[in-house]
DNA sequence: CTGCCTGCAAATAGTTTGCAAGTTA
DNA sequence: TAACTTGCAAACTATTTGCAGGCAG
């Protein structure tokens, strides 16, 4: 909790209720979230929330680094969200159940290949693996 | 021409003008486009076209798997469609033209790992690197 | 007190859909 | 002719924005 109230200090954002409890539920849950499941989770405790409070917060803490919009959607086409951690990782994703697990980086030697090959300056990549999970295989 | 009326044919689909003009159009672009990009291009000869059109066979195409629906979008959010070719490739993107150029698959052999290591069945993987071409730098 | 945040309502924009007329096989 | 396609208009939905009151610093 003082960890995330510092998190804000540090990025001159305001410490509100509404801020602490986004980064507390995504700090808690294990997979990305959409704006309409933080939505729907934190309604609960304020009736009053709103989805674009989600939106816009969402969006600046994107702005500030402290979260990551993934370019992956989930199946009502909403775009995923994630607190950034400090270890670069990728995506597993279940098709069947949605199950998310995260996947290390096989690609940095891959990555300078290409850059070299291409004479581009790589800026950032994703990578997203999709299959069928073990229980429902 | 004749190639795109058998592949129309090969796939219960029935070989009309607008058919043909949205494959040949993605054929003869070296880069992939958006629904809107194709209407604008396909208007000109044609000023009754609707966008609906353009989705309604972009997601046919993509259903018969004769298309590809990417989940990279254009800067204006629009989603991007390429033709489907024989082999399977990726995208490296310049952020600053939109460039596009196909990379080839380095993770075949990281696939299987990955599929052993977490006991899945590996079905689609997407690969996307992002950064400044030699013109934009 | 002063600027940033949020609730609220409305707009924006990509994409989809229902229906009737037109076209393909 | 029967089934599929398209034009057209309208709906749908994720996301954004303007404004006014509220709250953090």
């Amino acid at each position: 909790m003082a960890e995330i109230k510092s998190l804000l200090q540090a990025n001159n954002l305001k410490n509100t209720g509404q801020r602490r409890k986004i980064l507390k539920t995504l700090y808690n849950e294990d997979k990305p979230l959409s704006a309409k499941e933080l939505f729907f989770k934190l309604k609960k405790d304020n009736p009053k929330l709103k989805l674009s409070t989600i939106y816009r917060n969402l969006n600046k803490f994107t702005e500030k680094d402290i979260v990551k919009k993934l370019n992956i959607k989930n199946e009502k086409h909403e775009n995923l969200f994630e607190v950034k951690t400090d270890r670069h990782h990728h995506h597993l994703i279940c098709v069947e159940c949605g199950d998310i697990k995260e996947l290390g980086c096989p690609l940095d030697d891959y990555l300078k290949k290409v850059a070299k090959e291409n004479n581009y300056k790589i800026k950032d990549h994703r990578l997203t693996i999709y299959g069928i999970c073990n229980k429902c295989k």
